[in-house]
DNA sequence: AACTACTTCAACCGCACGTAC
DNA sequence: CGTACGTGCGGTTGAAGTAGT
């Protein structure tokens, strides 16, 4: 970019240009551009004085100012505004942007409003810094204490709630969404406390991500240490299946899994990235895992001198919960197809959406996941059992007395945590801005935003028990459970793979989740 | 003092969405 | 219903400032 003035080409459509940018407006005249000056400034602030904010547009013919309404209502935003603080954050406002990014990730401006005075640049400014800085320190980039408390609300509350027999182990996965973020988050901080965790995140996260990543269509539902949905673009021919080349020289191939459930998974489901990482630079006891919606290594530690890990783009939102209505979210309910005698079948055969309806529902994922899970949710309120769950259920040992079967499960996992993904929408109030004036509710923060990332959705999904079945086969795995679900979730987990075909070896392609059986490795 | 590397931050860009027509 | 316009958001860029050598 360069902050010289430009000449709009008078044969460039206003349409071409989407209305959207400063070069096209205003016939033949130059529309300035860069820094602004203390003069310009003056017609700003006297402009919205005497008209108020908004109709940016109407400043340049107001006030002759040769700025497009986006740089102006950028420059009020941001500098001329009244009430705005300027200078380096205090300690508190440091402290509530790392628990607003924890919560929100990159929403800057719905971060903004938590922050009076503050502006979403301002904000978003400081965390790259942070990220940066702490990167190169080699420090996690969210205090270890909100690990540990993470953990230990984490861990108290399933314990009691599951032991206490308060809820039942299906029930688990009916926890707030809040709730089961707080848990998968636990599996990060556990990792690099607890012998072996490492694994079970790994597997976790390499299952969740191995489901979404292997198909061209989740490939915007990629870990935001992927490259944005953007840059994939630019370079969508070297990315297939999952991820761009960048990305591929960063994280070896997947034959540093020699003999891991991780290898197997990553096979099974075709993707190599982000569970390709070189065990070997970071050895195994503390290999640093990706985990969706955390965007970090799951030892929260970055290696500052990793070259590799410099072209890669770091957010790290992590607790994410969305923030709509439950009619919002209704509203996105629109499965491409009605027929649902076999509607994943029907779904995945039918032409990739358009790169609009890819990116439309969330910031992290596609609309295409969203319609498969609410399909799914559909059939099974329809009690309908298409072939592609008996074959699932059908893989499952039959389950002993009292004992649920997986397909049961499967089907009050996902039901449980839509039910409280939508309790939890419903709850969720109005955001207000600084101003205590509600927040417009507009762009990507008005859309149905069901998180994907989030774990609780991610681990009520179907694709989840497949993990859970690898999980026995790696080590120290019932241990990592049982420390983090309680002994009694964890052996129940483990249960339900007993019965030989459990693992990665039962993991093929006829019972794989559909959505890691549409790219296949040749 | 000169040069380089790094950091900060203002401003731009493209995209998405609501509204008006 | 489709299009144009206005607006907001998140990501990116590059000039200016600062620190290190």
């Amino acid at each position: 970019m360069s902050y010289t003035s430009t000449e709009s080409d008078p044969n460039e459509s206003p349409a071409a240009d989407n209305g959207s940018d400063c070069r096209s407006r205003w016939e033949g005249n130059a529309l300035k551009k860069g820094p602004w000056s203390s003069a310009e400034d003056d017609i700003l602030v006297d402009y919205v004085k005497k008209h108020g904010e908004g109709n940016w547009n109407a400043v340049q013919k107001h006030t002759g100012l040769s700025r497009c309404g986006k740089s102006c209502r950028l420059r009020w935003a941001n500098h001329l505004r009244p009430n705005l603080k300027k200078g380096a954050f205090s300690q508190e406002e440091e402290q509530l942007i790392v628990e607003l990014h924890a919560k929100m990730g990159n929403r800057w401006a719905r971060m903004a409003a938590h922050l009076p005075g503050r502006t979403d640049n301002e904000i978003k400014n400081y965390w790259n810094t942070r990220i940066k800085r702490r990167q190169r320190a080699g420090l996690p980039l969210y205090p270890p204490e909100m690990h540990l408390e993470v953990l230990e609300w984490s861990q108290e509350y399933t314990k009691s709630r599951v032991l206490g027999g308060d809820i039942r182990h299906q029930d688990f996965w009916k926890l707030g969404s809040c709730e089961s973020n707080l848990f998968f988050d636990s599996l990060n901080f556990v990792n690099h406390t607890v012998p072996g965790a490492s694994d079970l995140a790994d597997v976790a996260a390499c299952n969740i991500l191995g489901s979404f990543g292997s198909s061209p269509r989740y490939e915007n539902f990629m870990p935001p240490l992927m490259p944005s949905s953007k840059r994939l673009r630019e370079s969508e021919s070297s990315l297939y299946p999952v991820c761009s080349s960048t990305i591929k020289q960063e994280f070896p191939s997947p034959e540093h899994f020699q003999n891991t459930a991780t290898q197997q998974i990553s096979k099974a489901c075709s993707f190599s990235v982000p569970c390709d990482v070189d065990h070997s630079r970071y050895g195994n006891q503390h290999s640093p895992v990706l985990i969706p919606g955390s965007h970090t290594f799951t030892d929260g530690i970055v290696p500052a001198s990793s070259p590799s890990l410099g072209a890669v783009k770091l957010e790290l939102p992590s607790f994410q919960y969305p923030e709509a209505t439950f009619d919002q979210w209704k509203k996105s309910v629109s499965p491409p197809h009605s027929d649902l005698l076999d509607p994943f079948d029907a779904y995945i055969q039918s032409p990739p959406p358009t790169r609009r309806e890819e990116s439309d529902c969330f910031p992290n994922c596609d609309t295409g996941l969203l319609d498969m899970l609410l399909l799914e949710a559909k059939i099974r309120n329809n009690s309908t059992k298409n072939s592609l769950y008996k074959s699932c259920a059908s893989t499952t040992p039959s389950a002993d007395a009292g004992e649920l079967s997986l397909s049961q499960i499967k089907s009050e996992k996902f039901d449980h945590s839509l039910e409280s993904f939508l309790h939890s929408e419903i709850s969720l109030s109005k955001q207000h801005n600084a101003d205590g004036l509600p927040l417009r509710q507009r762009g990507k923060e008005r859309k149905p935003v069901l998180d994907i990332t989030r774990p609780d959705v991610l681990l009520a999904s179907s694709w989840i028990d497949h993990g859970l079945g690898i999980v026995k086969e790696t080590g120290n795995m019932s241990d990592a459970l049982a420390a983090l679900l309680g002994d009694d979730i964890g052996n129940d987990y483990m249960n339900l793979n007993i019965g030989g075909s459990s693992g990665v070896g039962s993991c093929s392609w006829s019972n794989m989740p559909p959505v890691c059986q549409m790219t296949e490795l040749p």
